[in-house]
DNA sequence: TCCTTCATGTAACCGGTTACATGATTGT
DNA sequence: ACAATCATGTAACCGGTTACATGAAGGA
């Protein structure tokens, strides 16, 4: 139940209709936290149910402009210090290579190389994101914070990568008990 | 609908029933991908259903043993090979860093070093896993597979460990416009 | 006999996704 | 007049979680 603390969050220093905040998520945010719009409506409304934040003002076309009040800001900031209670893991991407026995030696080591080129091809979404974004100008919020999640992304990329080419090598070294095909190929 | 692979997976050197593959689960599979009893249960039935596993003989008290077919393993295999679609990223700790703002200095710092420390201990989880497997006795499609899921985690802590370092220090040499409390602090 | 383990299943619920529905307002 | 954008909402569906229900078999 994170997407709460999330909208709270883009509403602590400035309010905004669920129309602006599909917007604010898609920017910067979204690459820690998406949100579908459907999603989000809901939740405003709900959030607003119980009082975490308000209708401060009525617009145009059925715009409602949303503040976070009180309740809702203590709350937030009680969960920013709190250590999540670990979920359970899931990466789709190890699930495969669990099961990479069933490859040939050349095809595991293809789907490698594709892996280093992909965390390659992130990485450099990441720069090309980072150098779009003035990192001084932009609201309070998403100033240092921005850097900090920005820097975790590029290490992680950069850690596929070199994880990527070292289990190519990996493999290679691995004398070959099955020189061709794992199994039946089909 | 990755489940299904996982559940392939296990069952391509050796069968099982649902009771079996629960306990290979959570032994070193669960690390990668998680799944409940009342889920597992219900793919085997699914995956029977269309043909991707069969029923091979029924034990003692309703235990039914499940093997792979020639067309599970052909689906599973051409799996294997693809490079996933991404799906949404989802961290709910750098949604934490992205709201820091909302935190005095001391106490995102605070929050930093206790996801170092959380890190390490994972970290640390990790190598006593390593050690308490027998890397070659082991069934053959974890034998080399598992290391390289084994590599990618302990890298990924060691990240984590040093991202959070790299993070307090950027925090700290930021010249404190707010020396102290970022807002109403309750 | 009785407890533990083996063994499979169902039901309620929750968060999330996709797709659809609806309509007001603004700018060209 | 018309298209694009602003703006909010509903419904169907899916994967996953938790909890409950049921009972057979084996070992002390």
């Amino acid at each position: 139940m994170s997407l709460r603390y999330a909208v709270m969050g883009l509403l602590v220093d400035r309010s905004g209709s669920g129309y602006d905040l599909m917007q604010r998520f898609d920017r910067s945010l979204g690459n820690v936290w998406a949100a579908s719009q459907s999603q989000l409506y809901g939740e405003l409304n709900r959030l607003a149910d119980n009082g975490r934040i308000e209708v401060t003002s009525e617009g145009p076309r059925g715009r409602k402009e949303y503040a976070l009040t009180d309740l809702g800001r203590a709350e937030l900031q009680e969960w920013l210090s709190s250590t999540e209670g670990k979920k359970p893991r899931r990466n789709e991407m190890l699930l495969q290579v669990f099961f990479f026995a069933l490859l040939s030696r050349e095809q595991a080591v293809e789907r490698l190389q594709r892996q280093a080129e992909v965390a390659a091809e992130e990485h450099a979404a990441l720069v090309d994101l980072s150098e779009s974004v003035d990192w001084n100008a932009d609201s309070d919020v998403l100033a240092v914070s921005g850097q900090l999640a920005m820097e975790y992304g590029l290490r992680l990329r950069t850690m596929e990568q070199e994880w990527a080419q070292w289990a190519i090598r990996k493999i290679a070294e691995t004398n070959g008990t099955n020189g061709e095909g794992g199994a039946g190929s089909r």
